[in-house]
DNA sequence: CGTGAAGTTGATGCTTCTCAAGCGAAGTGG
DNA sequence: CCACTTCGCTTGAGAAGCATCAACTTCACG
């Protein structure tokens, strides 16, 4: 657990997260009183899979990926999360988590106890309703993984990576910087391949002149090739 | 579109039914006037992707196959589904559905239109908060079968198939029949692989005396073993 | 500099998909 | 009642895709 250092909610810059955005200041004020900020280091774990539930987790800033222990403690990337972004949600109502959370870069994190977090959903039934929304549209992103990992290529795959590290951390959709620096084999943990593969198919984009790499960085230079390439059925809804 | 024959909700012999289980007689009176059963032959099409949400479905009898249309058409299916079981919550906040739903066997079919739907939800907050459970129930489900379809050989996936069939559809685990018959298709859809796979694999399997072949019937005769061949990770939580 | 970790690249072999041929059961029409 | 077609299943051979392994390079950092 890294160092503690709150903040008060009502003086809280970020005006979309997901705690805050849909309560009265009432409640603001209870959640204050309650949360405990931490600060986490770079490569830092925030979650274990199996660890007992405590509560739930809000990214108050930085970048962090969530995934899963598979096969021969083969990571599999779920998510890559950002300010304002739910943590340990898919703890609710189970006794240990089934996932895990690390920080790709220094992170501050507030928590608020499982119990209080109970208590803010049942009192506020707007946030009962936006949370379920949540989850729903969290099924729908898996589902499309789900799919996409089962019928594309390794070639589809970390070009379908590459829109969506971008589409994770980049407001702006475009050509530019994916928004964060990630090794070859978390980018391959998130593809669902290996980092050889990656590195091969990386340079592939390079040569044909859809992305450019400077060290850890990667530019999209064409976006729309880069979501041919990946096969992109488009999702509607 | 097929037949329409209601029943009334009161006298519905199904207890375990999503939308009855959490209402008050008052609800259920409600949802008797507003909703309309229909019935589909096997092999019908229930919910088609992109066709406009109108409202959510139940089961009142048969199965039914929830699948994700994919590259050059290949179906990924996502879900098996049984009396009580809910159908086209993935709709929920969206224009369009995500997903197709298409009937294993002739099925009845219980519908409410998605403004009622919207007003038993608001009214009624043990609905929200355990719909809200059933989606994170949705999600972990989900983020596991995305890791499995990414991390196992066609082995394993095709011997985690015939296990998750049966616990869709039997009560009981243990050995035995797996509850429905699907095609070799269908049953590389929901693994991720091909028919041929799927049949050379059942036959291992038969050879191993793990399972029993009698047409498209399949019975497990070793579950723990069948299990063990998944590569099977518990599951915490 | 020197060391270790991360990334690149090529060779190799395994896994899986694809294609094609053959089989059998179920249904159709003469 | 029996050819005839059709459809799904099985099985094998060949090809393609992918992971693994190993050698080498690059980079960060003491």
């Amino acid at each position: 657990m890294g160092k503690r250092t709150n903040i008060e909610c009502e003086k809280c810059p970020n005006k979309d997260c997901s705690l805050l955005r849909y309560c009265n200041s009432t409640w603001l004020k209870f959640i204050s009183e309650h949360k405990a900020c931490t600060t986490y280091k770079k490569g830092q774990q925030i979650i274990y899979e199996r660890m007992l539930v405590d509560g739930m987790y809000f990214i108050l800033s930085g970048k962090v990926k969530v995934y899963k222990t598979g096969i021969n403690g083969k990571q599999q990337i779920l998510r890559l999360s950002k300010t304002g972004d739910i943590l340990g949600h898919r703890g609710f109502n189970r006794k240990v988590f089934p996932i895990s959370a690390a920080a790709l870069e220094d992170c501050k994190v507030c928590f608020i106890e499982i119990d209080d977090f109970e208590q803010i959903l049942k009192s506020n039934p707007e946030m009962a309703y936006q949370l379920m929304a949540f989850y729903a549209e969290e099924l729908f992103i898996s589902e499309v993984r789900a799919r996409n990992l089962a019928q594309l290529t390794v070639r589809e795959k970390v070009a379908d990576s590459l829109v969506k590290i971008r589409e994770s951390f980049e407001v702006n959709t475009g050509n530019g910087p994916i928004g964060v620096e990630l090794s070859r084999q978390e980018i391959a943990d998130l593809a669902g391949t290996t980092k050889e593969q990656v590195s091969k198919h990386l340079a592939d984009f390079k040569d044909e002149g859809i992305i450019e790499l400077n060290g850890r960085g990667i530019n999209l230079l064409d976006e729309e090739r880069l979501k041919t390439t990946a096969g992109f059925l488009p999702e509607f809804g």
